[in-house]
DNA sequence: TAGATTGTTAATCGATTAACAATC
DNA sequence: TAGATTGTTAATCGATTAACAATC
């Protein structure tokens, strides 16, 4: 058990290489190497080796990692062992998109709130998924003990959804608004915006 | 002019810059200093000086940067000082929700071709676009001399897909598949997977 | 035993930060 | 001129890679 704190960036990893081995065991096989692995993330050998060696001795010499296994411990440190509810605010099509996605829930989420602040929405139902006015939400989230949010508003509100958040026990957010939003200490934020990763690519195209 | 080749890294932050520079110029600011647009995008002043001085001298000591003339550099360099074509393969959820994003023209983009291998789904309309077969995709995309892609389609199609554009002129993808792709040398792949950024965050909850 | 692959250390590489002269 | 802020250099910090002993 090492107690020195483990760098972000391999924690942002470690997602990579879980869902990796999901894939290997799909396939059926039972054992992988660093060589492997390496190769289906993209990542040399050498630094998934000394990542997974940061909180544990999860390989065997000779042989490699077990796949189910080494899913388990990664579920695990990752605290993805278990289903995390998750809210949405902003109903629109990234809201919706998001609300329907299917790919959630075997790798430890599922929505289960939905917000949105135009009365045309509210009441509407998404799957079994009832959308309730944001004047709501604060208490909603709070009642639902819920830790996990999405923000799918329009850019101009991202800033004041994140600060009603603030009031409840949501310690990850995850932004598809495209703009960079102030949280409180010990608060997460994570950030997609499909037009800022097209822009790191045009400037290599001719 | 300098030679030398910038790092990767750099050009990430670049589209982070514009998206703030936007929004101050949308609040009718006219100048900012690198103190100002790092607090907007979290990254240090020095580190925003550094970045931006690898493409020239942009500032003026004492007052800091022209918004609006920066913002020009900044979509020259990123090349996004014009509209560039874009593909989507599958129009599922994802691919639908990407289609309809209305965040893409003002930043340089628009999705004038889909594809989906479903027939019901081919022929169908979104907006006036309309989806094709993927077979017809590598003639097409080759016809409209398109040169950046989204994938859209399930992790178990993403690579075929991937094989197939490998045969058009399209060197930058945006794939929203949750696997990792091979591609061949030159071209350049990004990737959104929520529930990455998810697992990304539940680390640190408790 | 021989072959393979881990876990770990030391060396390399690259990125970030601090500091300040230049100058608007 | 005095104050402010850039552009840039040198110092620090951290991450990646290479190499190999340990061991399955």
């Amino acid at each position: 058990m090492k107690s020195k704190e483990i760098p972000d960036i391999i924690i942002g990893r470690l997602p990579l290489y879980l869902r990796a081995l999901q894939r290997l065991e799909d396939r059926g096989a039972v054992v992988t190497s660093s060589q492997e692995l390496g190769e289906w993330v993209g990542i040399s050998a050498a630094q998934i080796r000394k990542d997974i060696s940061q909180f544990g001795e999860f390989g065997k010499q000779g042989t490699g990692y077990n796949i189910k296994f080494l899913s388990e411990k990664l579920r695990e440190i990752l605290k993805v062992d278990r289903i995390w509810d998750v809210a949405i605010i902003g109903m629109g099509d990234i809201g919706h998109g998001v609300a329907n996605y299917q790919g959630f829930l075997d790798r430890g989420f599922q929505v289960t709130l939905a917000f949105d602040n135009n009365p045309e929405k509210v009441g509407k139902k998404i799957g079994n998924l009832t959308i309730q006015d944001t004047s709501e939400m604060v208490a909603a989230i709070k009642a639902a003990d819920v830790k996990i949010a999405m923000i799918a508003v329009p850019a101009d509100y991202a800033q004041a959804v994140a600060d009603e958040l603030a009031k409840t026990d949501v310690h990850a957010i995850l932004n598809y608004a495209p703009i960079c939003i102030n949280v409180p200490e010990g608060v997460r934020v994570q950030y997609i915006d499909p037009a800022t990763h097209l822009q790191w690519m045009t400037y290599y195209l001719d």
